[in-house]
DNA sequence: TAGGTTTACGCAATAGAGTTGCAAAAATGA
DNA sequence: TCATTTTTGCAACTCTATTGCGTAAACCTA
């Protein structure tokens, strides 16, 4: 598992509480390296109590440890943030792809190409891809 | 409003029944030109039956007439497809612009730049901006 | 490190979006 | 017009997520 002593970090710079729930939850995310919905949370910490694990995701996600990703299907799925993201800072300009086949979502690396409309400002930019996975297309 | 025949017409070529309700509320989102929450529709149409609303929103989002817009704050929101869309081939490259302050949803003209990924089959891609849109900025 | 303050946890209850089953009504096609 | 298929409207229900509140834990300061 990822260093106490650096989740406890990350925890202390989003300006978060260390707490034995928060330190599982975001150890969860650095070791499984992929985005997450509430069901799969749910699963991994199944005694847990599910308005906590709710409460802590939404702090996750205010304080810019993580990202909620906006899906039609109506299931919220989170992923870690960027380094670059803090409880003030919390820009987002993701992009992410989701398999019909197998319904994962992964983040992918490159960022969203700028978008620039005249009269409007753009503060987030999020890229939602569907289609087929490689592992599901092979 | 649009003229019956128009809008007859329309749900034939996406072989959908003409119904009273399918007429109002296409006639509707012709009309307004713009996205719409359930709950707008709701609002306009007030004496008609919830259930009978989300069926009718879901058969022309499965028959291309409209498509749901992604959006994490979990309401559904609605927009009318592109012309090429129909009940086969229903494919989505759309770009939204969510205004933070006012709430309020627009389809941008614009395509989606086109992106690749090495192994995947990318069918739909949907972005979404947000930020402050113009009517709020001034 | 003790004591006071703030925040998180866990339980129960609640809110709200969206769906399902079913019988009656309406649309379609011959 | 008649038979078939689909839609409508009502009630009940499912499921995700939130709120209230008392207790427990974390934090801060001296």
């Amino acid at each position: 598992m990822a260093r106490y002593s650096e989740i406890k970090k990350i925890l202390k710079s989003h300006k978060l509480r260390i707490t034995d729930r928060r330190i599982d939850v975001l150890e969860f995310f650095l070791r499984e390296k992929r985005t997450m919905s509430f069901k799969d949370l749910e699963e991994e910490f199944k005694d847990s109590d599910r308005v906590t694990l709710y409460r802590t995701l939404n702090a996750f996600t205010e304080h810019g440890v993580l990202h909620k990703i906006p899906d039609d299907s109506g299931f919220a799925t989170y992923g870690l943030c960027h380094d670059t993201c803090d409880s003030e800072d919390h820009y987002h300009d993701h992009m992410h792809f989701k398999c019909n086949e197998c319904g994962n979502i992964e983040c992918l690396e490159e960022n969203v190409p700028v978008v620039e409309i005249p009269g409007y400002q753009v503060k987030e930019a999020n890229l939602i891809l569907k289609g087929t996975c490689r592992t599901c297309v092979a």
